[in-house]
DNA sequence: AATGAATGAGTGTTCATTCAT
DNA sequence: AATGAATGAACACTCATTCAT
């Protein structure tokens, strides 16, 4: 087990907890600390600053997002079926890492992200855009502007994300749930 | 004009606009001053401190929030042209006070939040159940779990707004883009 | 009396004792405030940073020093005499303002302090090389490299603050003491 | 060589350079270890703490410096001989070793010398002051206050390092400065 | 013996809040 | 009523020191 990563990793985790909960600037780094079980100077010896450290989680977690959502689709998939899978990747992400989602969620477009971050939170609403439009251009998807399309794509998962964090605890995206507003999207968007 | 009257709303504008922008924890009570054009200290003669400002902007804008999305139908609608008004509104209040959008969004269940306003802000998702509960019942919308068709009306709003906060100065919800995504929204959910 | 003005020179008061006993790194911001009178925060109202503050300290007193001793001399007075009231106002600036002559000295050449600190630190010594020079010229002091008639005119006075500050609370300077280093000084460097 | 002696001389050879660079409150410990190269705990092995390690530093130079400066004078040597001898000693130090110079001369009374380090530090001082009464009652030094003329000698030679450290790289204090230094400083103290 | 990762007390600085004017 | 100078608690961050390896 590398001690490096271990505290690393331990140091990331807290951070992910508090900032999804509070906010980047209602988090004390002292804080943040605690929750990891390390002292406070640790978290300097891993990230440059509190930006640093809130930029490192981004972009980890960004593109995990990326790789699990945007990971090509098997060949010779309906439409109908690329979009079940896709829609079921993004619910998947949503409950394995409800912490993560909500985070990248909060942390969307906040101004202490930098360069990296910014582009590596550009990837996914670029790979929509291509992927509706492709749609819409093939006749599968609804003729309609992409950006309605794509509120909807990303809105039904937010309505779903948020109704999570309203109760304690969540964990009400169940299979039943997802799929029913899976189909019901569909039916929305498709031609 | 009453002068009481003008400085409040003075420094509630500050504030919308600071803490739509900042958030919270990100936004210092002596800017909020400064862009309202008062001193420091008068900001603690209307509110006793910074969370019971918050507080009092999340309630007032709540509440407007509330009484014209929730104003009382025409009588005689038929539930297509219900949903549409119902959706006109959430628009029209997207767009006529996008600041204020933002912030109800970014603020809902922030844990500087008191009673007062954590009940104002129950209920539109009340409202809401109450309505879908009642459509499904009543044949007009579709049978699915109420969470399913809430996700849907919510996040199709959201992922407007999300897209409109991406564009520089906003102004991307068009007449033409909001009745689109309202149609496939009213496919999405009907029965 | 301007309580502005009043604040703030007690912390530069405080900030002369303090830094010219224990040097800049050796004093914390805090024990500024506290011998100043002021709380912490104050320091931040009336100097950007710490560094601010040492630098409008040296400005002011490099500035004071430069005024005294750089004075216009009266008209018509021999070679001796200009020596000698140049000495008298150097040995006077160093017993009136001892804690200031030792703040001066040991901050000279500091890296924290700014181009306009450095720029004002520039003048003394550039006058005294031309003073040097032009006397060297004229015939009035010997015929010597200036770099050791500037050393020994420098050192002169250093070695007077070293000895002073060595005893307790100094007092050391005495007119009789600082006359006959004078009178030796003058001999070492007349022509 | 030995591999203790030969790290802990690489410790105090660092610690010399950074001291006399930044001063003992603005220098790091690693930063020490670093320049040393050696681990940051290694410096713990051969010195107590930091101020240990100043202390060391101190009593090393400081003994090294009345080492050279005050050896046995050779018998027989007419009084400008000796004055001679001793200036060149001086000069000899400032120039092999002008860090160390520089160390000695910015460390002189910090308060985080211990007893032992002070008392090292008289030594020099006391001699002088001996040197220079014997000097007054011979007959051979002006009849002057001893403070006025130890200040002149010590001036001397700190006005001549500070003009050096002036200048980039130093290297400034000729064989020609110096003796013509010299000479100016035996016409103010002879008799 | 030597290391350097880990620590937490201590630093410089900010900011919500107060209060004399 | 309105102010903004003043405050000190709380923050982000550093660094002298320790200790498991």
């Amino acid at each position: 087990m590398d001690v490096r990563t271990d505290k690393r990793s331990q140091i990331l985790d807290a951070a992910l907890k508090l900032f999804s909960d509070r906010g980047f600037h209602g988090t004390a780094v002292p804080d943040i600390a605690t929750l990891a079980g390390v002292g406070t100077g640790t978290i300097y010896r891993y990230f440059r600053d509190k930006e640093g450290l809130v930029n490192a989680l981004y972009q980890h977690w960004r593109a995990r997002f990326n790789a699990k959502v945007l990971a090509p689709m098997p060949a010779g998939l309906s439409p109908r079926a690329q979009f079940d899978l896709y829609w079921q990747r993004l619910v998947g992400f949503a409950r394995t890492e409800p912490i993560a989602a909500r985070f990248l969620e909060l942390h969307h477009h906040a101004d202490y992200l930098d360069e990296t971050s910014k582009s590596v939170g550009r990837v996914y609403p670029a790979a929509m855009r291509t992927f509706v439009r492709a749609g819409i251009g093939a006749g599968i998807l609804r003729t309609a502007p992409p950006e309605a399309l794509i509120a909807l794509m990303q809105g039904a998962m937010l309505g779903l994300l948020k109704q999570d964090q309203t109760l304690p605890g969540g964990g009400v995206i169940t299979d039943q749930l997802a799929g029913e507003t899976g189909a019901c999207l569909w039916r929305a968007i498709a031609a």
